[in-house]
DNA sequence: TAGTGGTCTAGACCACTGA
DNA sequence: CAGTGGTCTAGACCACTAA
C-alpha cells in the first residue's frame, strides 16, 4: 500500500504484531523463510525489515537459532541513543579491571524494582576501578542476585581480572542487551577517593541493566565516570 | 583473504584510504558502480560495506549525488554512542521551543575552537527553552557564527518557534552530523531560573556540534537538561 | 541431521540530483 | 538528461545451533 517501500511495511507488520501482543519479550519470531511465504517478498526485504528491527534494539538475531522478540520500552520525554555492548564492555588491553571489595548484600529499594521477578532479594554487590594507563576512569558497583550459577562466577572471578559481564559471560549468563540511563551527582567520598576527585565533585553516573535473552534483568551496574580521564560522547547522525 | 566477509575487507580498505588521505572529509567517494568493477564484487556487497559505513557514521550517503567521507575523530579513552539527528531536534509535536533573548557577542575561546575556521570570532548567542505539557525540559545556548545567511535564520526565526537546526534547515543550511559531548555541571542562576531548579543543582549538560556536509561547523548549542523532566538513555545492543 | 540466519551474486527498475 | 543511490527479486552456498 502507498509508497512505502516493502521492508518498511513489513518492518511495521512486525512492530504492531508485538505491540497487540502476537509475541512477547523472548519469545522467536517466525523464521525469514516465513516471512518471505507470507508477505510474498524476497528473502533480502525480509532480512532488510529485520536487520532495521534488530540496528534499533526491538529483536536480536541469533545466527542458528532465530529472532527474538526484545523487552519493549516507554520512555517518557528522553533521548535514546543506541550504543555496543561492547564499546561498555571496554575490551581495550590498555584498560585495566580491579575488582576492590566484594561482599553478600540485601538490594536497596531501587536495585531490587530493576531486577524485577528475582526471586531473592539478597545479592552481592561489587566495587570495582577501570583504569587507563593507570589513570582511574570508571568505578563502578556491580549487583548481582544469587543465582544458580553463582559459583561459576566467582569461579571466573578467581582466574582472570575481566569486566563483570565478560565474567558474567565466561560464566554462560549470555547477555543479549543493556540499557543505560545517565545522571548527574555529587560524589561520594568512597569513589571519590577511588577516582582521585574530592569528595561532593559533579561526576557523570550511568546505571546499567543487562538482560538476557529472555529480557531478564541479570545484572546492574553503577558506574562512575572520571570528569577528564574518560568522555562521553555521542554521534548525530541523520535517520 | 582469509576467511573475513567480503563487505568487511572493503569496509577496511575504504576506512584505510580514508584514514591515509585518499580522501579528505567532505570529498565524495568512488560510486557503488566503481568499487563493483575495482574489487569485482557484487554491488550488494558494495551496499552492504557503505551502509556500515553510513551507520558508524563515517561516511554521509546522499541519494542522487554519492557518498561523502565525514571527519574522523581521534577520542581518547571514551565511550561513543550513535543517535539521529531527529532525536535531538525535538520534532514531537507535544514539546514546544521558545527563544527567550538573542544578542551579538564575541564568542569565548572554548566555543571559538569549535568553530575552527570561522572567518569572524563575532556571532549571535541565543537563550531558548523546549518544554513539555508546560514543564521544562532543556535550556539552551545557541551560538552561530555571523555568516552570510543570517538575515535567512532571521526571517526563519520570525515566522515561526522551532528548534535551532530546524531554522538553520529551512534557511538552507543542511546538517549532515552532530557530535554530543555530555557532562555534569553545577547550575548556574539564570538557567536554573528557567529550568525551574536551584541554582546549583547538578544537572546534565550537553555541548552539541553541530556540521555540514564539509564538515564545517555551523552551529553550537550548550543545552543543559532538567534533571526530573528529562531522561539521556542509551541502549546497548551487540555488535 | 535439519533448520536457522549470514554472505553473495547478477540482474532489474525506480527516485533523486545536478547540469 | 545522465548518473547516482534506493529498492527488490530469485536464486546459491556457507556457518552456526540444537536435538
Amino acid at each position: 500500500m502507498s509508497g512505502m517501500p516493502l521492508y518498511l511495511s513489513l518492518q511495521n507488520e512486525i512492530l504492531n504484531a508485538i505491540s497487540r501482543g502476537a509475541y512477547a519479550a523472548g519469545d522467536l519470531l517466525p523464521t525469514e523463510q516465513e516471512y518471505c511465504d507470507r508477505y510474498g517478498v524476497s528473502r533480502a526485504t525480509v532480512r532488510k525489515a529485520l536487520e532495521n528491527l534488530s540496528a534499533d534494539g526491538r529483536v536480536v538475531r541469533k545466527h542458528g537459532i532465530g529472532t527474538y522478540v526484545q523487552m519493549t520500552e516507554v520512555p517518557g520525554q528522553s533521548v535514546k541513543f543506541r550504543g555496543h555492548l561492547e564499546d561498555v564492555l571496554l575490551h581495550d588491553p590498555e584498560n585495566s579491571f580491579r575488582r576492590i571489595s566484594r561482599q553478600a548484600c540485601r538490594f536497596p529499594d531501587d536495585i531490587y524494582k530493576l531486577f524485577g521477578e528475582a526471586v531473592d532479594r539478597q545479592g552481592s554487590v561489587s566495587l570495582s576501578l577501570i583504569s587507563r594507563r593507570s589513570k582511574p576512569i570508571m568505578a563502578g558497583l556491580i549487583y548481582l542476585p544469587a543465582p544458580q550459577c553463582e559459583h561459576d562466577v566467582e569461579a571466573a572471578y578467581a582466574t582472570t581480572e575481566q569486566p563483570t559481564v565478560m565474567i558474567l559471560r565466561s560464566a554462560g549468563i549470555k547477555i543479549a542487551r543493556g540499557h543505560q540511563r545517565i545522571r548527574p551527582i555529587l560524589v561520594e567520598p568512597e569513589i571519590a577517593a577511588l577516582l582521585g576527585v574530592p569528595a561532593g565533585t559533579p561526576l557523570l553516573r550511568g546505571r546499567r541493566v543487562y538482560f538476557d535473552i529472555k529480557g531478564r534483568a541479570v545484572a546492574v551496574v553503577e558506574a562512575t565516570y572520571h570528569p577528564t580521564n574518560y568522555e562521553m560522547g555521542i554521534d548525530l547522525l541523520p535517520r
